[in-house]
DNA sequence: GCAAGGTC
């Protein structure tokens, strides 16, 4: 039997059914969908995996932060779990039965060492296995089966450079996370996190921030002037002085304007505008961002688009198209439906030329629309991104735009002022990609000499502003840049980013907590806060590949490195713990407390729950509440009418809850307290059954089990029934109600 | 409870 892996289930399922002869049959593995065809003799059975299937990780034994030391996880024995249970034990199964293999991951290094995975479990059971390597770069008839007339030998060194990254990433970042946690106390899920790419990508965000706090705004002036036509046309007109730096120089050009302007020159010319080269990851992202979509969003999004079939594989690093891909079919496909008239109009093109961007890898082909989608299948965000995909698939096969553009000048009383304009002629691309196209700037129609009349001069008050924080899609195309992360991973490190309580709002600002986790790397342990580490690793992994050098050597000259930032950190040990704290704390003060002035922190209770309390005490007692779950954001919004900085709540796996003022927000809960009395004798009626004095966890469990699930069903039911299946007393339970109603 | 990288 031959037995071929893929990196994912629909890889296998859509490559078996190309080289299959006639029908595929499916058939169940421990539980894992496989594919075959053939005789029993010369059978073919495929098999997907779900990209890695095991995971590295230190023996339980260093489990413990508090009593293993961090930097004994430098050298500390490295084992492999399988983390896809049932994936594996498919493996072992038809490994026992195989004669072949055939390792048919993604093309690239992930692939090779996702593959060699694979590969070392079915050894496990089956040492005389042969195998070998195919590679394709879209599942299309002609590459699937070009690619397996020709397999090639798996290159055991690029999988090895592979897992040399693994081993790095692990014990550089399991490593500095426990020493920065520990330095500064926080633990559990407070903790504080380290690693090759968020760290860097961390810096990048508080060096911006800080870039902005010292920034010094510069006030200037602008001049401009409203001209009339001699046929009523109005339009505006700037001084040739763009900005004026100075207020009596723009005073004095103002004097001098009298009440009529001459055209002096007008200068009109086209220019072109190129089409947009097809999607990668990163492209993709940016152009979703700037139409509002988050990252991680968009992402989802694509991810749920890709696996109902609407779009091509999403994690691409590709910009441009492979020619195995029959792209005038493609385009067909949209010749009816809501896109007909783009699609008919690009099918007239005798020749469909795409653009090509200056990315070409071996991965996958750039995300593409590859079904129609009816607008009744998909949700209204899933219907913009379908829609984005499709309209940058036809944008890549259009003709560029031209923009006629007019330059003109105009003499006011021996001053020169200017007005571009620019009108778009042939819409080419622009068509079928409406996205964020500059609107026209229309001139009226002007010649040398025209004499205009000037209605009114105004002079404008700026100032000259700091550099913009980064936004998802901006930040995602500098990482791609400075190659921090992959296409897969990217927006994950900012989702990442924001969990950790390191940066908040879109676009993102990052709190003191992340300033002082990036001050102390940089000061104690810069290798790890620098983009400069991944790009050594590529380049160690790179020799690698190439047979240069060892893995081993790679390994043992990076635990030396992170040995000696160790032995600083160990040498400095207090200094990075002040730094830490200070940051630490700095992100706890709300604002200065209404009673007495002294600062308003986050607190904790004795008992464990938190709240904002005064640092006056016991002399102010001076409190407001907080929620109980979820991570408090001290934002750097702050309330008009208390002077508070506003907060954000962060739950794991939900959207992060603006509380706002934390002052207003506890105002209006006593205000609506207040209003419930009113309307409800007196009473506030309880939202939950555990909010009933006199029920706890306990009870509240009991009376679920008997059918209670909500403070409504507590009332309705019989008090007398309810106390036989709960074996609570009747007269309890009458209390209750009456409490209640 | 740690990283980053696959994929769902």
């Amino acid at each position: 039997m031959h037995l071929i892996i893929a990196e994912k289930h629909i890889a296998a399922k859509r490559i078996a059914n190309i080289l299959a002869p006639n029908k595929l049959k499916q058939v169940r593995v421990s539980g894992v969908d496989t594919y075959e065809f053939g005789s029993e003799e010369d059978k073919k059975i495929f098999i997907g995996l779900s990209g890695h299937i095991v995971k590295l990780d230190f023996p339980k034994a260093y489990n413990n932060w508090q009593k293993v030391e961090a930097k004994e996880l430098i050298d500390a024995d490295i084992i492999t779990a399988s983390t896809q249970v049932k994936i594996v034990s498919a493996l072992k199964k038809l490994g026992k039965q195989a004669t072949e293999v055939t390792i048919a991951t993604d093309y690239d290094r992930e692939g090779e060492l996702i593959g060699v995975e694979a590969l070392k479990i079915l050894e496990e059971v089956n040492p005389d296995l042969k195998f070998d390597r195919v590679h394709y770069s879209a599942i299309t008839p002609k590459e699937i089966e070009e690619a397996f007339s020709k397999p090639s030998k798996i290159d055991f060194n690029l999988a090895d450079a592979g897992h040399s990254r693994q081993v790095i990433d692990l014990m550089w970042g399991a490593s500095l996370t426990r020493y920065i946690s520990l330095a500064a106390g926080r633990l559990g899920n407070m903790f504080l996190s380290v690693g090759r790419v968020q760290s860097p990508t961390l810096a990048l965000i508080v060096e911006r921030e800080k870039e902005r706090d010292i920034f010094v705004p510069k006030p200037y002036w602008e001049l401009s002037v409203n001209l009339k036509t001699s046929t009523d046309e109005l339009f505006q007109v700037e001084h040739k002085t763009s900005r004026f730096w100075n207020k009596e120089e723009v005073d004095e050009v103002l004097q001098k304007i009298g009440d009529k302007a001459i055209v002096s020159s007008i200068a009109t010319s086209t220019k072109t505008d190129k089409p947009p080269t097809p999607f990668n990851t990163t492209e993709f992202i940016g152009a979703a961002s700037s139409i509002g979509f988050t990252a991680a969003n968009a992402m989802r999004i694509a991810e749920s688009l890709y696996m109902n079939g609407f779009i091509s594989y999403p994690r691409t690093d590709n910009t441009v198209y492979p020619e195995s891909i029959d792209m005038r079919a493609q385009i067909e496909i949209f010749s009816k439906g809501p896109f007909k008239e783009y699609a008919k109009k690009l099918l007239e093109q005798k020749e469909l030329k795409p653009t090509r961007g200056k990315k070409e890898t071996t991965d996958h082909p750039p995300i593409y629309p590859a079904s129609l989608a009816k607008k009744s299948e998909l949700n209204e965000q899933e219907w913009k991104v379908y829609e984005l995909v499709v309209r940058r698939f036809f944008a890549t096969f259009a003709e560029p735009a031209q923009w006629e553009t007019i330059r003109a000048r105009f003499d006011i009383n021996s001053e020169e002022f200017k007005a571009n304009g620019a009108r778009l002629i042939v819409p080419g691309w622009r068509w079928y990609y409406h996205y964020n196209s500059p609107e026209d700037r229309l001139l009226p129609k002007l010649q040398e000499g025209d004499e205009l009349k000037v209605l009114d001069k105004k002079v404008e008050d700026k100032e000259t502003q700091p550099p913009g924080r980064y936004g998802q899609g901006r930040l995602i195309r500098i990482m791609e840049e400075l190659g921090l992360g992959t296409k897969a991973t990217r927006h994950e490190i900012i989702s990442k980013l924001y969990s950790r309580a390191y940066i908040h709002g879109n676009p993102l600002h990052p709190t003191k907590t992340a300033y002082a986790v990036v001050e102390a790397l940089e000061k104690f342990a810069p290798t790890i806060s620098k983009h400069d580490m991944t790009s050594k690793l590529e380049a160690d992994m790179d020799r690698i590949a190439e047979g240069e050098i060892p893995e081993e050597e790679v390994l043992s000259e990076s635990r030396e490195m992170l040995f000696s930032i160790f032995k600083e950190l160990d040498e400095n040990k207090d200094s990075v713990s002040e730094v830490l704290r200070a940051g630490l704390r700095e992100d706890k003060i709300i604002g200065k407390c209404p009673d007495c002035g002294s600062n308003l922190m986050v607190m904790r209770s004795r008992k464990g729950s938190r709240f904002i309390g005064c640092e006056g005490y016991p002399d102010c007692n001076f409190a407001l509440p907080l929620p109980r779950g979820g991570k408090v954001i001290v934002t750097d919004k702050i309330c008009e009418d208390h002077d508070l900085y506003h907060i954000t709540i962060i739950n794991s796996g939900k959207r992060p809850w603006n509380l706002g003022c934390p002052h207003c927000n506890f105002d209006e809960w006593q205000k609506s307290q207040e209003e419930e009395k009113k309307n409800n004798n007196g009473k506030i009626k309880p939202k939950k059954i555990t909010d009933i004095s006199g029920i706890g966890k306990v009870t509240a469990e009991k009376l679920e089990d008997a059918g209670v699930s909500g403070v409504n069903d507590l009332v309705e039911m019989d008090a007398f029934e309810l106390a036989k299946t709960t074996n609570i007393p009747v007269k309890k339970i009458r209390n209750w109600q009456d409490a209640i109603a």
